[in-house]
DNA sequence: GAATTATTTTA
DNA sequence: TAAAATAA
């Protein structure tokens, strides 16, 4: 017996194959004989010629009737079980399937047989394992922890570097391949392809790394690399197998629709044994590191690489899909549409989002802020709300939700909050530990943890009423936000009982103020009210000294209900919505409007503020010269859209259209949900082609618009002091001048 | 293989 | 009015 942590794990059919790392250090690669069990089932009328067609395809061998559970009924049924001899051919049989016959379905067949071959035997992405092996064969696997287990420790990895010097806007003949690895370097000039992949080739056959971490892997350096090495007849060794393996050019990457934005996925370049992580093609890396990815890997039971590339939602996915198998259930293979049909009048009564109230514009003293805690996530736990149990027959009019006319189960427990009770757990528990990290890398580590969950919890409501989704019905969703409703209005009432007045209030969170000044003991009071009421955690985020809510560009009398900046009694700045926390405006006016709300943050008062407003407006006049003399560099000065469509569908001279335009004319081509870069050159050409400039091309005319930087610090400006009784208007030059820097 | 709605502001 | 951005 071997013990050590389950590196990773493919599929080779008809083999898995199974990567260790030993305690000692040392690598396994064995191998299992696999194949995945579907489960056939159709009408009564169906079924024999389902069957029959499932037998003569030579995709799956039937092996015998059983019988499971079906998910939204709860009931039993005999299914026909059948071993997938070809995984490639599933698909298409499905289709036949369902083609054919209308009753069919092929449950579990969506399962991918390395995670239905990790679900059966309990293991997860980096468990810690004890297993028994002979001449490559893995012969006894077995875990000796849970993905719940929380402090659980990243073995050591070697790790390799890849870049490219350049950016990838760069022609690939003039960039070159930076490798990296424990401090020594090398840098590969791409105009000798040759050189290249033996330099590679060799980097990985000496150092052996267990991770490939890149910066554009995905969508540059392996596409390329593996046009090279096939164009040149050379092996590419990027895998720890023993023969090279061949792969297909994958170049675009596909661009689709998610809450009405159009998003980018690049291609993906997975490695066998060991990982290839692309920082810029992975939500998760970029959200909460290394140490977040390999949470979400564990706890739901998808491989690293896979996972790095994959969003929250299919983790979520996985893991319903595990806890589903554990309790007996057959998979549906397609999302079953239970949406009861609905009248219009039901459809204004029930499907709305949050709340939302507007505050009163304009700056505010000592006001708290009472947040709920994981609002969402815990009202799914603690009011059953799950696809299979909501408006379930059993129970109507037992646990009616609010305003909505629907109801909860109060007999079974649903899939959903037994998916997210040791979601929320774990999350607690890394929050203390967290708190009582010995070391800096170590709280890191936890808060990278706590944040990965943090993204899953979160996606967990959204998913309900996502339409692809496969465990979600849209009343579920609804039933979400309409206990969210309710315990939000029901904290406001008692805040008002307890003589606080409700400043303002959105989805989960609530301003209130209080005349004489409240206390801290009211507050606690307070929470400790409503939470008994609700059953919920609302807790106090802080006090404000001062919160300003900007007034409304659109309503000049009313306040934007997104936006607010102030200051907590502890010093520190909260801020929502204003110019400082949007991407897509230019750093030198992010800055500005940063250190101006600094100089701001040092008043406790409005008195305070009103009296200082000279030294806010320093910081202004600084910025302010700096663009104007070109004392700013080209990198503060970009602007950043995201493509939205291909440039053949823009009709106007917006931005984004003269930059593909100009893009385009250098063969790059951004896809829709890719990001571009560009510098406002001048608004007022004629020809709109020379009003903007982006990125690559940018230092070619190194120049920009000084009026319109100007007027956007001046927009900076107003946000923050707009609402100050000593707002000094129009201070930037409105004269139309361009510069260079 | 892909989370949602509400709201703001600009072209 | 549509599109693109943020809050939660």
């Amino acid at each position: 017996m071997a013990s050590g942590v389950l590196f990773d794990i493919d599929f080779f059919e008809p083999h898995i194959v199974v990567y260790l790392l030993e305690d000692d250090g040392h690598f396994w690669r064995l191998t299992t004989p696999f194949a995945h069990t579907v489960y056939l089932w159709g009408s009564r009328r169906e079924l024999p010629a389902i069957c029959r067609l499932a037998e003569t395809s030579r995709v799956v061998a039937l092996s015998g009737w059983v019988t499971r559970l079906e998910f939204y009924s709860n009931r039993p049924r005999r299914v026909m079980a059948a071993r997938v001899v070809r995984q490639a051919g599933l698909k298409e049989l499905y289709r036949r399937l369902t083609r054919s016959c209308l009753s069919a379905e092929m449950y579990d067949s969506t399962l991918d047989p390395a995670q239905a071959w990790l679900m059966a035997r309990g293991l997860h992405p980096l468990a810690r394992v004890v297993w028994q092996a002979s001449r490559g064969r893995l012969i006894h696997i077995q875990p000796l922890d849970t993905p719940w287990d929380p402090p659980f420790a990243v073995p050591p990895l070697k790790t390799l570097h890849l870049r490219l010097e350049q950016p990838t806007s760069t022609p690939m003949v003039q960039n070159a391949l930076r490798i990296e690895m424990d401090g020594r370097r090398d840098s590969l000039p791409l105009r000798r392809p040759e050189e290249v992949i033996r330099g590679l080739n060799d980097w990985i056959q000496r150092a052996d790394p267990d991770v490939i971490w890149s910066r554009e892997g995905d969508g540059a350096i392996f596409p390329w690399l593996v046009e090279q090495a096939a164009g040149l007849g050379l092996p590419l060794t990027l895998d720890r197998e023993p023969q090279a393996l061949h792969r297909r050019v994958e170049r675009t990457g596909k661009s689709f629709m998610v809450y009405g934005q159009v998003v980018y996925k690049a291609p993906s370049y997975p490695l066998m044994g060991r990982w290839h992580l692309d920082e810029q093609n992975s939500f998760f890396l970029r959200e909460s590191g290394l140490e977040g990815l390999l949470e979400m890997a564990r706890i739901s039971a998808i491989p690293v690489q896979r996972m790095a590339r994959s969003s929250a939602g299919t983790a979520l996915t996985n893991m319903e899909i595990r806890n589903a198998l554990l309790a007996g259930f057959l998979i549906p293979s397609r999302k079953t549409q239970l949406e009861t049909p609905k009248t219009a009048l039901d459809l204004l009564r029930v499907d709305k989002g949050g709340l939302t109230y507007f505050p009163p514009a304009g700056m505010h003293e000592q006001v708290a802020e009472l947040d709920y805690a994981q609002m969402y996530p815990t009202i799914m736990l603690i009011h059953n709300i799950s696809p299979e149990v909501i408006n379930c027959p059993c129970c109507p009019g037992l646990q009616p939700v609010p305003a909505t006319g629907y109801h909860t189960c109060t007999r079974r427990a649903g899939l959903i909050p037994q998916t997210i009770r040791p979601v929320l757990k774990q999350r607690a528990s890394y929050k203390q530990l967290k708190r009582k990290a010995a070391t800096p890398a170590e709280r890191r580590a936890y808060e990278q943890r706590y944040s990965a969950l943090k993204w899953m919890l979160v996606t967990t409501f959204g998913y309900q009423g996502y339409k692809n989704a496969r465990f979600g019905v849209i009343e579920a969703h609804e039933a979400v936000t309409a206990w969210g409703r309710e315990s939000l209005l029901r904290a406001k009432e008692y805040a008002e009982d307890a003589g606080f007045s409700l400043l303002h209030a959105l989805t989960d969170s609530l301003y209130l103020v209080k005349n004489p000044p409240f206390s801290d003991e009211s507050l606690t009071g307070l929470t400790e009210r409503v939470n008994r009421a609700t059953g919920l955690d609302l807790a106090l985020e802080g006090v404000f000294d001062w919160i300003c809510f900007p007034t409304s560009k659109i309503t000049p009398n009313l306040s934007a209900a997104t936006r607010f900046f102030g200051r907590f009694a502890s010093g520190e700045v909260k801020v929502r919505g204003i110019f400082l926390r949007r991407k897509d405006i230019p750093h030198v006016i992010r800055t500005a409007q940063k250190e101006m709300l600094e100089a701001m943050a040092r008043c406790k008062t409005i008195a305070e503020l009103t009296a200082r407003h000279n030294e806010v407006l320093e910081v202004f006049r600084h910025h302010r010269n700096r663009l104007q003399s070109g004392g700013v560099t080209r990198e503060e000065l970009f602007f950043k859209l995201r493509v939205s469509r291909h440039l053949a569908d823009y009709k106007s001279n917006s931005p984004a259209s003269v930059c593909l335009r100009l893009l385009a004319r250098r063969g790059i081509q951004p896809q829709p949900g890719q990001s571009v870069r560009y510098v406002i050159v001048d608004r007022r050409a004629s020809d709109p082609l020379h009003r903007y400039l982006p990125e690559p091309l940018a230092s070619e005319r190194p120049c920009y618009e000084v009026s319109a930087y100007l007027e956007l610090l001046q927009a900076a400006y107003d946000e923050l002091a707009g609402e100050l009784p000593c707002h000094w208007p129009d201070m930037a030059k409105r004269t139309h001048q361009l510069r260079l820097f």
